[in-house]
DNA sequence: AAATTCTCCAACCGCATTTTC
DNA sequence: CGAAAATGCGGTTGGAGAATT
C-alpha cells in the first residue's frame, strides 16, 4: 500500500509518565465520585492506561464510556476512551498497511459514499474509520502533489446526495433540494485539505469567480473552510498551462496557479474530455464523459454490495453543486472549457 | 552531521444524533 | 415533551520519525 507503514503502534510513541494511578480497574467499591473534577488527561495513551481500559471493557463491556473515569482511576474522558478502544484496543483490529484490495475498496467506496468513513470502514474488516480517513487524506495530498489521478479510470466519482459535502455539513443543514440547473458536474468532495492548504500556504489563487459564483462566496460557504483573502499571485509566478484561447482553469496544486483570472461560464457548458489523458489516466478528479450525467449507473462494482449504504437520495443541495464546481477548478488536468 | 522539510497517524475538537431521565 | 447525557462522526491538529538539503 502506499502508506509507508510507519504503522507506529501507539505504544511506540508512549514516552511520558504513566498517569494512571492504579493500573487496574477499581471496582464499584472504590468508585471515584462523579463530582470529582479530576482534570482529564490528554495526549497519547500509555500502556498502563490501555490496560486499564481493556480491563474495564472486559469487566463491564463496551459502551458507557463516561463511566470509565468513574469506575477506574483513568483520567480520560468518555470520548477519548471510546476512540482509543475502537481505534486501538478492540479485537480483530487489523494493523499495518492497507492491501491493494483494501485500497481499491476505499477508493471505490469513497467515490460512491463520499467521506462517510464509518460506513466505508464497515466494508473493511478490522479497519477503523480513522485509518481510512487518514489514508484518504494522505492520498489526496499525494495525488495533489504529484498530479496523479485521485480516482483510477474505472472509478467514477459520484456525489452522493446524502453526503454532498462529506460529513458534518449535510447533517448541519437540512437537505435542500435543488434543480439541476446550477451545476452539473462530477468529481468528488473537495477535500478539506484543499482549503487547509489554501489557508496554510496561501496558495496564489486568484480566481475571482467560478461559474459566476464569486469564489470568496464559494469558500466562505463551505463548512470547514476559512474566510481568507485570496491573494493575487506574484507576477513572476509560473503558470501551469499556457493560456489557451478559451477560458481555462488549472489547479492551484503543486504551487501552481490558475491561469485564468476569472471564470464565468454558463451552466451546462460542455467540458471537453481528453480521450488521451496523460499517463493513460484521467486527470485527478476528472471523470469520464458519462460521469457528467447527473445520474449515474454507478453499480459497476458488482464485487461490492453496498446495500442500504447506498442512498439514492434526491439531488444534492446548492452547496454541493457549488462545491463540485469548485472541485472542477481543482482538477489539475482540466485545461479548458469551451463549447 | 545538522537543519529543514515532509509524511504519517493518533488523538482532539466540535457538532449532530440518539438515548435516557 | 424537553433537557441533559451519551454516543458517533468527520474534520483538524500536532508531534514523531523519515527524507531531503
Amino acid at each position: 500500500m502506499s502508506q509507508t507503514s510507519q504503522a507506529s503502534d501507539s505504544s511506540s510513541r508512549i514516552v511520558q509518565n504513566d498517569h494512571v494511578e492504579s493500573s487496574s480497574v477499581d471496582e464499584e467499591s472504590s468508585e471515584v465520585p462523579a463530582s470529582g473534577t479530576r482534570p482529564m488527561k490528554k495526549g497519547p495513551w500509555t500502556a498502563a492506561e490501555d490496560a486499564v481500559l481493556k480491563d474495564y471493557v472486559k469487566k463491564h463491556g463496551r459502551g458507557n464510556w463516561n463511566a470509565v473515569q468513574k469506575k477506574t482511576r483513568l483520567a480520560r474522558c468518555g470520548k477519548s476512551c471510546r476512540l482509543r478502544w475502537s481505534n486501538h484496543l478492540r479485537a480483530n483490529l487489523k494493523k499495518g498497511a492497507f492491501t491493494p484490495e483494501e485500497e481499491r475498496t476505499i477508493i471505490r467506496l469513497q467515490s460512491k459514499l463520499g467521506n462517510k468513513w464509518a460506513k466505508i470502514s464497515e466494508h473493511l474488516e478490522g479497519r477503523t474509520d480513522n485509518e481510512i480517513k487518514n489514508y484518504w487524506n494522505t492520498r489526496i495530498k499525494r495525488c495533489h502533489r504529484t498530479g496523479a489521478p485521485l480516482y483510477p479510470p474505472d472509478v467514477v466519482p459520484q456525489g452522493t446526495a446524502d453526503n454532498p459535502n462529506g460529513g458534518k455539513d449535510d447533517r448541519a443543514q437540512p437537505v435542500r433540494r435543488q434543480s439541476n440547473e446550477d451545476v452539473e458536474s462530477t468529481g468528488s468532495d473537495i477535500p478539506p485539505v484543499f482549503f487547509e492548504n489554501l489557508r496554510r500556504r496561501s496558495h496564489p489563487f486568484h480566481l475571482q469567480s467560478l461559474f459566476g459564483i464569486p469564489l470568496a462566496d464559494l469558500l466562505g460557504k463551505i463548512p470547514g473552510s476559512y474566510g481568507f483573502n485570496i491573494p493575487r499571485p506574484p507576477s513572476d509566478c509560473p503558470r501551469p498551462f499556457p493560456a489557451p484561447e478559451t477560458t481555462s482553469i488549472g489547479m492551484p496544486s503543486c504551487s501552481q496557479l490558475l491561469p485564468s483570472p476569472r471564470i464565468d461560464l454558463p451552466m451546462g457548458v460542455n467540458i471537453p474530455y481528453d480521450p488521451e489523458p496523460p499517463d493513460g489516466y484521467f486527470p485527478a478528479f476528472q471523470a469520464p464523459p458519462e460521469a457528467m450525467k447527473p445520474e449515474l449507473p454507478s453499480l459497476q462494482y458488482s464485487v461490492l454490495d453496498l446495500g442500504d449504504s447506498l442512498d439514492c437520495s434526491p439531488p444534492p443541495p446548492t452547496l454541493w453543486q457549488r462545491t463540485r464546481a469548485l472541485n472542477l477548478l481543482w482538477k489539475p488536468g482540466i485545461r479548458s472549457y469551451g463549447p
